[in-house]
DNA sequence: ACTGTATGCCAACAAGCGTTGACATCGACA
DNA sequence: TGTCGATGTCAACGCTTGTTGGCATACAGT
């Protein structure tokens, strides 16, 4: 009986509003160039609302920055075709939520978003990465790699947008990368013969 | 007899002071939060001096930024070993220099430092890429991937300080990373049969 | 020695920021 | 209907920021 029920409240548009106006300016502008009165003015109420129901600036990016891999279990995955498959999730996933954007650009800045940022992928790809069994003492490694690949091309194709990374086709995108992956995942240590 | 003479000045001394403290900041902070005072304390100036010898904040910027990539001549590197060359390259330079952890953390949020990674990406390093002789119509695409996975090395070890990106060591990651540039420089355009 | 220019510091400005508290209004429940 | 908490608006605060102009000092050329 810890919680009461979670009955509808009114103002749980108000809060929704605000959250998705953070994180599209989080996403657009940054943690430090995305004011609380534009988010505000965004989502058409008063910069003290923000503060009310959450705290503070920080408090609002922590909200605003929740964010679920969605990774798919890669145990189920044929393993010659595990990089092909994050590859693809991880596009499909940037496209359609900004969230990820938004954590990108904030790392850069703030502390609190690059440790959020740490955690996502040190702890879901890394488990993801765990669980289809490679030799346990590698495996932080090889998510480490993969997180280097799939965070570089999104910092190219979405943050800096470098030409030849906006111009591409996902597909192009995943047939060029996903080998990368694969190995990184599945290849030998390199240095043993 | 375009310049004339360029007699040493007084001020260069301060000028390179203000210079250097504002790589430092901007590298550390990002470009917002890094302030014009805390860059002048540093260089135990006045801040108004900054403004006189580079007339904004976004022309300190723009000159603190100036940056070349120094990329070896490709073209007397054994066409097998160009992966390998490249990573310990960047690897090397970045940790002399942190003028590229500048632009990479104030690439997220300032526009005038994404235009000039784009610059310096898509120039300096295309033309290495170039240089070497691959099919013109794939270098960009090629030289695209290659900053992808450089930047993401970057941004994981340097930015977002991934543990096992942090602790590996260079030697590690060349090993890794090499045959991945290798294959984005010199493999075949995936899906070609 | 005198003058003009380069170099530097100081004080202040206007603007924008996160944040706060007082006050109005609405809706549910007795 | 009257009461009380939830929801929302308004105005202001203290602070930091980039930027400016005025004034002192040091130096170089005559």
């Amino acid at each position: 009986m810890t919680d009461a029920a979670p009955r509808a409240r009114r103002s749980d548009a108000t809060r929704a509003a605000i959250l998705r106006a953070a994180r599209e300016r989080f996403a657009a502008d940054g943690y430090d160039r995305a004011t609380i009165r534009a988010i505000a003015a965004d989502a058409n109420i008063d910069p003290s609302m923000v503060m009310r129901y959450y705290g503070n600036k920080e408090g609002l990016f922590a909200a605003a920055a929740e964010f679920d891999l969605r990774l798919p279990e890669l145990a189920g995955v044929p393993t010659g075709r595990l990089g092909e498959v994050l590859v693809r999730h991880f596009l499909d996933r940037w496209e359609g939520d900004e969230t990820l954007a938004a954590l990108l650009r904030a790392a850069s800045t703030n502390p609190g978003a690059a440790e959020r940022m740490r955690a996502i992928f040190a702890d879901q790809l890394g488990a993801a990465v765990a669980r289809f069994g490679t030799d346990p003492a590698t495996t932080a490694r090889r998510a480490g790699l993969v997180a280097s690949q799939i965070l570089g091309l999104a910092f190219t194709r979405y943050i800096v947008g470098l030409p030849p990374m906006v111009d591409a086709e996902p597909a192009e995108l995943v047939a060029w990368v996903a080998p990368t992956l694969q190995r990184y995942l599945t290849g030998p240590v390199p240095g043993t013969p």
